[in-house]
DNA sequence: GACATAATTCAATTTTTGTTGAATTATTAA
DNA sequence: TTAATAATTCAACAAAAATTGAATTATGTC
């Protein structure tokens, strides 16, 4: 895998919108969402919405199709540990001891980190 | 709140320059590198090279400290992990066993995933 | 102290992103 | 076939990020 196209992934990860409606896609991987109600749990404008979707789609990391006149989006979730896979690869060179001592200490939720 | 918080973090990986020293910086844990050796490694000018670690510090993703006059840059394990966990959080929530599918057929180390 | 080295900050410019409302396309229902 | 709904594209503007060379700060060496 190239780091330009893993960095685009991570470009799509980088607005707080497109976070929330990945991991929106994420919790309710398989089935996913039509784009409305993608809205109505995230209340963001319709437009702005298709704006975020689209670079979304464009990354890869979800995928969309129609369903009558609806547009049903999806996680990759292959995609999803693909990048998890490229981002954690030959941690500490290899050494997995290392690694799991680092897991230990990794329990802290970053839904309750500060703000920086 | 908290999704501004980890945009953020994943911002700091959308250039390929950042994504590229970051690995860099995971693969030499726990150790890390001084930035002069990092622009070498990567051939990346000092100047520039600075920006970005800039960058990837205010994220919180790599620390840094002072060693004589050079710089040693170290990336968050930890942190790293944090995101991964925050990424894949509640994924497939109604369906466990469609997550657990999803992981045996990634190239993800388990020990980089939380517990399902 | 004077000089070299490591790295950063600054200022200027260019490029890229995010947001909004209005207009448009696609599909279904009356 | 007309109207209603779902979603997108477009155009305009505002905001943020990337890059570069010159100047600056901090540290170590002669």
């Amino acid at each position: 895998m190239e780091s330009k196209y893993v960095s685009k992934i991570f470009e799509a990860l980088s607005s707080d919108v497109r976070l929330d409606v990945f991991r929106l896609l994420v919790r309710n991987a398989p089935a996913g969402l039509v784009a409305g109600d993608i809205a109505k749990f995230l209340d963001v404008p319709a437009t702005n919405l298709s704006f975020h979707l689209k670079a979304l789609v464009q990354s890869g990391l979800v995928t969309v199709e129609r369903e009558g006149r609806f547009m049903r989006y999806k996680a990759s979730i292959p995609l999803m540990l693909d990048i998890i896979a490229y981002l954690t690869a030959e941690c500490c060179s290899g050494n997995p001891e290392c690694c799991r001592k680092f897991r230990a200490e990794s329990h802290v939720d970053p839904t309750f980190l500060p703000e920086r």
